[in-house]
This record gives C-alpha cells, sequence and structure tokens, in this order.
RNA sequence: GGCGGAGUAGCUCAGGCGGUAGAGCAAGCGGCUCAUAAUCGCUGUGUCGCCGGUUCGAGUCCGGCCUCCGCUACCA
C-alpha cells in the first residue's frame, strides 16, 4: 500500500503578536496534524511546515504597547505558540519563523525573480505616514467622520455605519487609532504585484480544481473578476529589506508582511532540507510532477493561497500570462489542495483577545488533555460550516464519546484479557460475528483513509466511532465474562478477537488522538514509539541569532492497515486512558469567560 | 453596497442529482455487570429561516426577503 508519494502539508502561519486561542489551531492546526499523521502511516513521504508570521505594523503596535522592540516581541510569542503546538501534538517537521536569515534570502529571491519577468513594478502613490514615526499607518488603524454619512468612527478602509468604501484621504479629521495623531498623507514610491497579469493562467488552473471544496474554487474564481495589483512593499523599519540598490540600506522601506508569509512555505522547506543534510531535498515536494501540496488555513486566508500566492509562483516559475523564465531556484509547483476551514465561535460568540472572549490554547492544555481537545475539534469542528464551541458540548464529548465509547472499550477489553489470561489469547474457530466485527474493522482502513485522503475529517472520525460502537456491542453479545468457567477456550477466541479491535481502531484514531494511541500501544504490550511527537530544538544559522523550531522524529512502525496482534505478548492490567470531566468544569468555565470581559 | 458561505429535532451537527428527513447526546423503559455508574436493546422527537414560483410532488430547483459569518485588495 506504500505509494511513497512526497505530499507538502503546509499549514498557515500563526501571526506573532500575541499568543493564539483555539479558535485558531480548530481552523488549520488539528487538520492539517490529522492529515499529515495519516499520510505518513500510509506511507507516503510528508514534509509539514509552518512557522510564526513576524513582521508588519500589529507586531510593532504590540511591541510598542509592551515597551519592547518587535525583536522581543517576536521572540516571545514565537516561543509561545511553539510550546502551545507542540503540546497539542502537532508533528511539524519544521515549525520555524520568518525572522530567520534564510527566509530572507528566499523572499528576497522570489522578488527578485518576479521583477525579472516583469510581474512586479514601482509605482508612486499616497500613503498615510504616521508622523511620529514615519512608518506606513494602514487604513484600518486610521479613524475619522465619514465624507458620505457624517459618521464619526469612520474607519480608512471602510465607514461601518454606511458600509462605504472609503479613502483614507477623504476621511474629515483624520485621527491614528494608534496614538491619535493626525496622520501626514505623502507621495510614497512602493513595488506592486501585477495581479492582473496572471488571470489567464490562474483561471486556468483553478478551473481544473475539482477536487477541492466547491466554496474554495468558486470564491477563488469570482475574485478573478477584480484582480488589481497588489502594494508589496511598506514604509516600515521592521520587515524583509527590499533588495534593490538604493532600497537595500534604506531603513524605511520593507518588504510587505503578506508578501513574505507566504514565502515562508519554501523557505521552511528549504530550511528543513539544509537541517536534514541534504540542501537540495526539498526540491522533490516543489518540482516532482508526482509531488503533491496540501495548504490548510482558515476561510479568512483562502485568497492569500489560491490566488496571490499561486501567482507568485507562476510568476516566478516564468508561467504567468506574460511568460518569462524560472528564476534560481527553478520551476516551482502550485497547491494541490487548497483546505479552508470556517470559523469556530465561543458560547455564541466571537472569540476576540481584546474583549477577553475565548480560551487560549495554553490554558485549556493546562485543565485538559491535548487528546480531549483533538477529538472534540475533529468531531465538531468548523469544517464545512462556522462551529460553536460550549464547554457543555465540550463535557458531553469528551464523557459520552471518548471516554465512555473509546476509552471503555479499551479498559474492558484489556482487563478482562489481562485478568484472565495475561496475555494476548490464541483465537480457536471463529463464529460469524467474530469475522463480521473483524472485517468491519479491517475494511474501515478503506474508507476512513479515502475520507482523510480528501480532508473530511468529520466524517472519518465518526466512522472510526462507529467501527468502536460496533465493538462494544459485540463485548455485550459475546459476553466473555461469562464464558471464564463455562468455556475458556470461546472465551479467549471473543478475547481475541476484541483486542485485535481496539488495536485496530487504535491505528485508525493514532492521526486524531496521537498521545492515547501511544498509551494505547503500550498498553497492549507495543514496545517503541508508535505516535511521533514534536520537540523544541535549539536552532541557529551563519550570522545570525540562536533560535528555536519544532520538529520531531516521526517515521515509525505505524502503519495505515489491520496488524495482527502477537499472541502470547503478555498484558498488564489497564489503567484508564482518558480522563472524564466533572460537570463542575462547566460553571467554572462559563464563569471564567464572563470574568474576562 | 458587492461577492461567497450558512440557517435541518431540546443541544451539536450529517444529508439532500426532487418522492412528506438522519446520527450522537439529552428523556423514558428494559437487559448486563467485564469496564472510568461505563455498556447493550427498545421507545418519542421536526411546518428542513420566511414568502412566492416551477412541478403530479420541493427541505432538495428558481425568484425575493430576513438573520448570522467571511472577504471586499493598506489586518495578516
Amino acid at each position: 500500500m506504500s505509494s511513497g508519494k512526497h505530499v507538502l502539508t503546509a499549514v498557515a502561519w500563526p501571526y506573532a503578536s500575541g499568543p493564539r486561542h483555539i479558535g485558531h489551531v480548530a481552523g488549520f492546526g488539528v487538520p492539517s496534524d490529522v492529515f499529515a499523521r495519516y499520510q505518513r502511516m500510509a506511507g507516503n513521504r510528508v514534509l509539514m511546515v509552518s512557522g510564526t508570521d513576524e513582521h508588519g505594523t500589529p507586531i510593532l503596535v504590540a511591541a510598542d504597547q509592551a515597551g519592547r522592540t518587535p525583536r522581543e516581541t517576536a521572540d516571545h510569542f514565537n516561543r509561545v505558540i511553539a510550546e502551545d503546538l507542540r503540546d497539542l501534538g502537532l508533528s511539524y517537521d519544521l515549525f520555524t519563523r520568518t525572522t530567520t536569515r534564510n527566509h530572507y534570502a528566499i523572499v528576497q529571491e522570489i522578488f527578485l525573480g518576479l521583477l525579472r519577468n516583469g510581474y512586479v513594478f514601482p509605482k508612486t502613490a499616497m500613503g498615510a505616514i504616521s508622523p511620529s514615526t514615519g512608518r506606513t499607518l494602514p487604513d484600518r488603524y486610521i479613524e475619522g467622520t465619514c465624507p458620505i454619512c457624517g459618521y464619526d468612527g469612520a474607519r480608512g478602509d471602510q465607514c461601518d455605519q454606511c458600509g462605504n468604501q472609503l479613502d483614507p484621504i477623504d476621511l474629515i479629521n483624520p485621527r491614528s487609532k494608534v496614538n491619535g495623531e493626525v496622520p501626514k498623507f505623502v507621495e510614497t514610491e512602493h513595488y506592486f504585484l501585477d495581479l492582473p497579469a496572471f488571470a489567464e493562467s490562474l483561471a486556468g488552473w483553478l478551473r481544473t480544481r475539482t477536487s477541492w471544496r466547491p466554496n474554495v474554487v468558486k470564491f477563488s474564481l469570482n475574485l478573478l473578476d477584480d484582480l488589481r495589483p497588489r502594494a508589496i512593499t511598506r514604509d516600515l523599519d521592521w520587515g524583509v529589506p527590499v533588495p534593490l540598490p538604493g532600497w537595500q540600506d534604506r531603513s524605511d522601506k520593507r518588504i510587505y508582511v503578506w508578501f513574505d508569509a507566504v514565502i515562508g512555505y519554501l523557505s521552511a522547506s528549504i530550511e528543513w532540507a539544509r537541517r536534514s543534510g541534504d540542501p537540495e531535498a526539498w526540491r522533490a515536494w516543489w518540482q516532482s510532477e508526482t509531488a503533491e501540496a496540501h495548504y490548510f488555513m482558515g476561510k479568512d486566508n483562502i485568497v492569500f493561497h489560491s490566488e496571490i500566492w499561486p501567482g507568485m509562483l507562476l510568476g516566478y516559475s516564468g508561467r504567468g500570462d506574460r511568460g518569462g523564465e524560472p528564476g534560481r531556484l527553478g520551476a516551482l509547483n502550485l497547491p494541490s489542495d487548497v483546505v479552508s476551514s470556517e470559523f469556530l465561535t465561543m458560547e455564541a460568540r466571537k472569540f476576540s483577545a481584546s474583549r477577553g472572549v475565548g480560551i487560549l490554547v495554553r490554558d485549556f492544555l493546562e485543565r485538559y488533555d491535548a487528546d480531549a481537545l483533538r477529538y472534540y475539534l475533529s468531531a465538531a469542528g468548523p469544517e464545512t460550516q462556522d462551529t460553536d464551541f460550549t464547554w457543555s458540548e465540550f463535557l458531553r464529548r469528551n464523557n459520552d464519546e471518548l471516554v465512555a465509547g473509546w476509552g471503555n472499550l479499551v479498559n474492558r477489553s484489556i482487563s478482562m484479557a489481562a485478568k484472565n489470561v495475561g496475555y494476548i489469547p490464541a483465537a480457536g474457530a471463529l463464529t460469524d460475528a467474530d469475522a463480521a466485527l473483524l472485517a468491519t474493522a479491517k475494511a474501515a482502513f478503506g474508507t476512513v483513509g479515502e475520507q482523510l485522503g480528501r480532508s473530511r475529517f468529520k466524517a472519518a472520525i465518526t466512522d472510526v466511532m462507529r467501527v468502536v460502537a460496533e465493538a462494544n456491542k459485540y463485548l455485550s453479545d459475546t459476553a466473555p465474562w461469562k464464558l471464564k468457567d463455562t468455556d475458556p477456550e470461546r472465551m479467549a477466541t471473543v478475547l481475541h478477537v476484541a483486542l485485535q479491535v481496539v488495536d485496530d481502531c487504535k491505528s485508525l484514531l493514532t492521526p486524531f488522538l496521537p498521545a492515547s494511541a501511544q498509551r494505547i500501544h503500550e498498553l497492549l504490550g507495543g514496545t517503541g514509539t508508535w505516535s511521533g511527537m514534536p520537540e523544541l530544538r535549539a536552532a541557529s544559522e551563519e550570522g545570525g541569532p540562536d533560535y528555536s523550531v519544532l520538529t520531531g522524529e516521526y517515521r515509525t512502525e505505524a502503519r495505515w492497515e489491520s496488524v495482527p496482534l502477537p499472541v502470547g505478548r503478555p498484558l498488564q492490567p489497564p489503567t484508564p486512558v482518558f480522563a472524564k470531566l466533572d460537570r463542575s468544569i462547566v460553571d467554572r468555565e462559563l464563569a471564567r469567560l464572563e470574568g474576562g470581559e
């Protein structure tokens, strides 16, 4: 079953302006990890990359507020976020950051490649500047009186009252939301990405994307009707320098953060290859015709992954509407799938760090297990529509499904076998019921695997839980505890079947619940690493400061198939794998939510 | 305002190339006692957001409307 395909798993880069809440990891973190772990078990060569996105105005604002430098702010939140993702068990081959020398070099190379092929051009335009800092003031950071309806709280880009799109220069009494000063409108030269020059090549490509979620394709095709050049530089001192004479050494011109962030997928792949000892290894994921690239993100990020990044890749590769030559790195593959999640709300409200609505990943993991969250997000996450996280639903999913369904099956099966036999018993002649249950579990690798390959996570985990329910029913029907004295051979057969199905379900659930799968692997007498876990490791590069990255060894014996349990392997009486939660946590967490406002 | 998505049992959600709807949980009854009072069986539940149209028949197609979410290119 091992096809050995190269599967790039590209995960959206969390922005390092603050700690992340569970809505963020619901959208891209957990789904991408389930996908990657499944692909590895299925025998494919996975490269899963991401990192923190550390440039841009919001980081500067956060830094100013905290009395820190941008770099200190980025260092701090990079650490916090990386620890969160590690504790969730997300199996990044490399989780790095956008402030590395390597990233700067790759961003500049892409910029120059696009420039050489004529897809990037300079233009002078009016822009708002903060007089005190000299930095670009983004439209949304400017407010004033709407020239159309007279509403006083209008933002520079749009009036919330009348809904009209605005140009900040037209605002009456414009002021900066950051510090209240009056912005200065000046002529400033910037480089633009010529998106209209990709209209045809993007349209041709998007029309072949029949396997994508329909809303993503439709949304993306629709955007093509109104493509405009997009600025890729800013008047800022925090970002990647523009690699051109007269620009390179200026402290007030930087590449705009969105442009550098999407390039992270490529720069992280190259950084990973260098660390692996084979600097060219990344090419197998980016340049082979048979390689796949799956991108995971929230719905607010679709445009960057289905439009802008593909445009940049086409332009660099010389395959935009105006042609050109591939850059120094060579032609680069477009995404083969763009998987977008909807949004998670918290007790019917939008997550909002500023208003204290929600729960941070680290707070969640201090009180509850990572697999409990992963289970909830896999079974009830915002896969195809916005979904609401409630504490009572979390409690219910955990107690009634994870603990009572799956945890209990594991516990009752292994307990009985450990007490009455002490090792994995051999099976005698199989009844129809025995064979049917074994066949159901075996068949699930096909059906569930098919769902996972298409990023249908809810359907996939629901199918596994159906197998779990059938196994619980099988034990009730066959009642092995009654056979101990009357028919021990039959009891041994039933327990053998039950343990085999527990082992199969453990494999089926490994992508979703890696930590508990490891424990169950051990309860069944297995040794060694079944589910590889990420770890934070020190990293360094020539000429730059040390930093740390998330990485790990994920190639284990775990396979996406039913593996016969070795008869005779010793078993110990188990302790519960999942913790049942007390009802009182609902009120306690709701009180915390209220208190946070 | 424009574009896109969503509105289905008490709750969280599936589904739907047109033939009066499903799962899990919650509720009730019964069985079992291996297991974290876990498990197994049986039982009920809905004007499928609103209004109109097409059709023998619409939750499913078409039009309009309401509400929520996202995007709207200088948030990333």
